[in-house]
DNA sequence: ATGCCGTGGAAACCACGA
């Protein structure tokens, strides 16, 4: 079994690389950002046509998350996170796939910080983890996949002290993902790769991929069920170095059946 | 330190991203 996530950076203008990037790493489930498009005008026709089953919740202009399955229609639970009826951003889907729970997540950016944008992500930040903690208490196997906009420690960014004011890599931002993963959450990628640098973003600006500049902020949070399944894990850098890529790379793990 | 690049929506520039 294999779940990705990849944050598009617009769906239209990726969708030729998103369904390459499908036929060639056929993953079995994949958890899909920043879509920016209206529900209306996703492109399901595409992605049904490779073959696979889909939910997603678009909006005009940003934002935008969607769960595939691959052969399988996934049934949605929920397309808000709980906690703030005011909140519109469509950033959270949550589906079941099989006995498995997937959500596909966008986390604010909070840029830049101090400021409204910052305390509306650490306002995100509580409602994600009073949720995921309902979902842990559920005992189903669970998968929280997405752009979490959050370098986790010094070791997730090529050059941390530039980045210590940044709403990515503030204090209060890392604490907030550690206590998420102290739930009982296992990081995926990081636990494959205890002790290496793995990326996962790279700026479009001045060369950013090509001097690997990077940032690990798209993360896989599983529920200990399932960790205890986990094989392996990826980063599918060639895709980023493609031309008309994404800022982000597709990231992937493989659990045993 | 920077919006230098890229996307989308609205309007031929702007917001937003991380």
């Amino acid at each position: 079994m294999k779940i990705a996530t990849y944050n598009v950076n617009g769906i239209t203008a990726r969708l030729p690389s998103l369904l390459r990037w499908l036929e060639e790493s056929r993953p079995d489930i994949a958890c899909l950002q920043e879509l920016k498009a209206p529900q209306e005008r996703f492109p399901e026709a595409a992605i049904r046509d490779a073959g696979y089953g889909l939910v997603w919740h678009g909006q005009k202009g940003w934002n935008g998350v969607a769960i595939l399955a691959r052969e399988f229609d996934p049934v949605e639970r929920r397309r808000v996170l709980p906690g703030d009826p005011e909140d519109l951003h469509s950033r959270y889907i949550e589906a079941a796939v099989g006995d498995m729970v997937v959500a596909s997540l966008y986390l604010p950016n909070g840029n830049p910080a101090p400021g409204p944008k910052f305390d509306y992500k650490l306002r995100w930040f509580d409602r994600l983890m009073l949720h995921a903690a309902e979902l842990l208490a559920s005992d189903a196997p669970v998968v929280l996949a997405g752009d979490y906009n959050v370098i986790p420690t010094d070791l997730d960014v090529y050059a941390p002290e530039r980045w210590l004011d940044d709403a990515l890599f503030r204090p209060e931002v890392r604490e907030a993902y550690r206590r998420l993963v102290a739930q009982g959450w296992v990081d995926a990628i990081r636990a494959m790769y205890p002790d290496q640098r793995v990326y996962t973003f790279w700026k479009y600006l001045r060369n950013a991929f090509e001097r690997d500049a990077g940032l690990r902020i798209d993360h896989f949070l599983l529920s200990a069920s399932l960790a205890t399944r986990l094989t392996g894990a990826g980063v599918d850098r060639d895709v980023r170095a493609r031309e008309k890529a994404s800022d982000h790379a597709p990231v992937w793990i493989t659990l045993a059946d």
